[in-house]
DNA sequence: CTTTACGCCTGACGGC
DNA sequence: TGCCGTCAGGCGTAAA
């Protein structure tokens, strides 16, 4: 579930609340995550204090003593601020109870999340270092697109999807994006111009923005850091409208697998 | 090298 | 009411 969008919103939320506090205990209750907890994650963490919360793809790094905790929040994943006595419901893995008395909460469903703790430069973890750039951050632009798509002839939407590629760009916004440049999904990454790479950039940027703006999209289980839904789910054009008119021309929004994902898009104005 | 298919896991939903 | 198949926001890995 989280996208970009969904994982920026967490990181605020939580930001302004652990950053300069000390870690007083880790509860963990499962640790079989994607990858399991580390067992010995409470002794690297009490005591030590909280520097920094910062977000690389859709990544949560959390800067504390000399080590970096990498969260990711999976397809299923939240990370709410609490009071550590409130018990603790189904799917509530992991506890970073704060020296304040509030606790970082993690629940997640499906268990495709990770929390891991590294002492090295995040930035080299095996998980990051091989990530593009972030789609808000000034070296990602049309000409990179253009560039990097030339003789790929995978689908464009399977392209920007890749993190590779550049990164956090999920289903959601994959599919929003494209509508909004005008680009159909299915078109090979290396036959779209250049000229229209600019669009598709311009337009990742565009719908990732206004996302986190609404504090990002809820379809099902993503609750920001206080429990509250993200609002831009009324703001999608096509994705989960299959036979809804689009907004742009009047035509019917088309639903179809491309490379295993469901994608939404309108046939008459994406091209 | 690029591209595709498959799991990991739980829960929600639709059809019967 | 229940059971069963299908699908879901991600992504590493194996294999073609």
């Amino acid at each position: 579930m989280p996208e970009l969008p969904e994982v920026e919103t967490t990181r605020r939320g939580i930001a302004g609340s652990v950053i300069g506090q000390c870690i007083a205990e880790v509860i963990v209750r499962n640790p079989m995550l994607r990858w399991p907890v580390p067992r010995d994650l409470e002794r690297s963490l009490a005591g030590a204090r909280v520097h920094a919360v910062e977000r690389r793809a859709k990544y949560l790094l959390l800067r504390i003593g000399d080590g970096t905790l990498i969260i990711h929040l999976g397809m299923s994943g939240s990370l709410k601020l609490v009071d550590p006595d409130a018990l603790p419901e189904t799917h509530d893995h992991l506890d970073i109870v704060l020296d304040d008395r509030h606790a970082l909460r993690l629940r997640d469903p499906r268990r495709f999340g990770a929390v891991l703790w590294t002492t090295r430069d995040p930035a080299q973890h095996p998980l990051l270092c091989r990530l593009g750039p972030e789609p808000l951050g000034e070296e990602f632009d049309g000409g990179y697109l253009h560039e990097r798509s030339r003789g790929r002839r995978r689908a464009v939407k399977n392209f920007v999807m890749d993190s590779r590629v550049v990164a956090g760009v999920g289903n959601i916004y994959a599919n929003e994006a494209l509508h909004l440049a005008g680009i159909h999904p299915a078109r090979p990454a290396g036959r779209i111009s250049r000229a229209r790479h600019e669009q598709l950039a311009g337009a990742i940027r565009t719908t990732l923005s206004a996302a986190i703006g609404s504090g990002g999209t809820t379809l099902r289980d993503f609750v920001g850091s206080a429990g509250e839904p993200g609002a831009f789910g009324e703001k999608l054009h096509v994705y989960g409208r299959a036979g809804l008119r689009c907004g742009q021309c009047a035509g019917l929004i088309r639903s179809r697998s491309i490379g295993q994902r469901s994608s939404f898009y309108c046939p008459v104005c994406q091209r």
